[in-house]
DNA sequence: TATCATTATGTTAGCGCTAACAAATCAAGG
DNA sequence: CCTTGATTTGTTAGCGCTAACATAATGATA
């Protein structure tokens, strides 16, 4: 006698006994209940609550070709920013049967490749990738996935399939505007980890400054560490030392903007007089610091939240009018670019 | 002629093909290389690569009744606490075959309970939950998954079935005897959020203050909400007004301790002479801090690492040593308590 | 060389679910 | 009463893979 493998949980056929009707009756209750009749319907729930079954997603995703999974692919589990836009994600996906699946790709590209592989494996019913700049062959593999795919954190003319974030670039070039605007002359940036995201900051930025003729790029200090509070003291005190005519500097994101504050704290400078600091992303500690710290609000749950609305969308078989939403950003003066122009 | 379905991506009856062998040799040669011989394995690797076959991972569970997930349920995403232990989950499953599933319970326990659900649907290799304080229904789900499950980021000498983190409870108690120790006298605690393990480490404070004779619950100022630089401005603020003489304060998290901080700053204090202040992880931003932030150390990457280790050796058939891992917790003595005793 | 243990590969039958088709039931009109 | 079309339920086969058993090839031993 053959022994039945992984006799364990109850199954549908239990749940189908149990209720006295077929297999495909109880799937259809769970999974569309409109399409069974309200006495069936009742049986069926009693049968499922007492027998405490929950439906296998493997057998279902393998029987329909279909699975309830929405992969996500971020380059960082530590950084704010992606953590905003990951926590909208999971919200906005609680109450509906999919599942996310979150991949961590470490700011490599190959990494986000050899992810995006594994995902498609499982037959995902769809995908969120960050940023727009995938390997060719990662694009290629998305641009033939037969689900819905987002990319996220970015603006771009020529999506994969759809897009939600804004424009590195513009908002770069806003932090720019400002500091001239504040009268600030020797204007620097700091630029940690610079990946394409912050290097497209970074080049908005130099090109405000070159607009008004302040561009120097001796005042630019850039690093691939990657970015944190105390890096962010260091290299404002290594600028300083190589360059101590600097007046404000734009930070390629708020943890390194906090640090260059605490470096100033240290180093018995004044914040905005000695040294203005602008920040990105607008994490909500820049507002409650002393002196509140400037910085570029960008909308990373909104981002989030509008992605699963496209997927959702797609899924149900509508067509989104903007394959590309460009949910903007808000220039957050505070205290740390306040000086008296 | 019936349509068939999901006629998509290769499978393993393709490769087999391609290589001449059944489909079991493939299946073989892709999970336990070593029980097929060199040619064949070879053969089979090419074809692996020429049709560029991926494995559909749900066919591979439902067969094996056995996935290859490893369900993670933390309370927060945007909690830099847990996102340190999440991070060196992903590093240390990254070369395996294991893949992370990721639930976010957000501290309420009904949600955790629904998680666990979910998850244990999918047959998962394994589970790893945050902290000991599961619903009696969640508990005994837990206790009957014939998986490996891992409670983390505390310790109890009454496992579910592993356990890897530290005493909440001894950190307080290590906060409260450091502030004594260095000449404090009214000393106050600020806590959000009231989760759990913030509640051990105030009790543990609170005991240690009460062992010399200095608890004073005027000067405990606790809240729901969650946790923010700006709460932790905000509730200083309150609680300087209602007791000015207060010297010291111990924050639930760094923060709520950063938050302080800057309500001093704002207030005009003094941090230490005026106002000590301890927080609880050692955030990397602590250190840097003007004036640097004293803290509980915690080990949150290694928690992370033993856990997938604990995983990793049990599915290998070993039995761990120990059912329960305290990885401790170190002062981080920094100049907010430097307080000339 | 015959015999047995070992290793390498193949055959068969599901895992639990759902798509596609089929049949039964029902409602309304002539 | 029978049509007709819509709705509800059931039957059958198969999604892609692997466990269990079966067999073939190989090696060791006397």
């Amino acid at each position: 006698m053959r022994k039945r493998r992984g006799a364990g949980r109850p199954t549908i056929a239990d749940v189908a006994d149990k209720a006295g009707v077929s297999t495909i009756t109880v799937s259809r209750a769970l999974r569309d209940p409109a399409k069974v009749s309200a006495p069936l319907r009742e049986r069926i729930d009693a049968a499922v609550r007492k027998l405490d079954y929950v439906p296998h997603s493997h057998a279902s995703a393998l029987a329909s070709s279909r699975s309830n999974i929405v992969g996500v692919i971020v380059p960082s589990l530590t950084n704010n920013v992606f953590a905003d836009t990951l926590r909208a994600i999971y919200d906005e996906l609680e109450h509906g049967p999919l599942q996310v699946q979150l991949g961590n790709s470490r700011y490599v590209a190959e990494e986000e490749e050899r992810l995006i592989r594994i995902f498609l494996g499982q037959r995902p019913a769809a995908l969120i990738v960050a940023g727009g700049d995938q390997t060719p062959a990662a694009r290629a593999l998305l641009e033939s996935a037969d689900c819905p795919v987002v990319q996220v954190m970015e603006v771009d003319p020529d999506p994969i399939d759809m897009m939600v974030g804004f424009s590195h670039f513009e908002g770069g070039r806003a932090a720019g505007y400002h500091l001239l605007q504040r009268g600030y002359r020797n204007i620097g940036f700091i630029g940690a980890r610079m990946d394409p995201r912050s290097r497209r900051r970074m080049e908005g930025f130099a090109e405000a400054l070159r607009s008004a003729g302040r561009y120097d790029s001796e005042l630019f200090m850039t690093t691939t560490r990657s970015s944190s509070t105390s890096l962010g003291a260091e290299l404002i005190a290594t600028l300083r030392a190589k360059c101590p005519d600097i007046e404000a500097v734009f930070c390629n994101n708020d943890d390194m903007a906090l640090g260059v504050l605490f470096g100033c704290q240290h180093a018995g400078l004044r914040v905005p007089e000695d040294l203005g600091i602008i920040g990105f992303n607008d994490l909500e500690m820049m507002a409650a610091a002393c002196p509140s710290l400037t910085s570029i609000r960008t909308n990373r749950y909104g981002i989030g939240k509008t992605a699963v609305d496209m997927i959702r969308a797609r899924l149900d078989g509508e067509e989104p009018e903007n394959r590309v939403v460009d949910l903007g950003f808000q220039l957050q003066e505070r205290q740390s670019t306040a000086r008296r122009a």
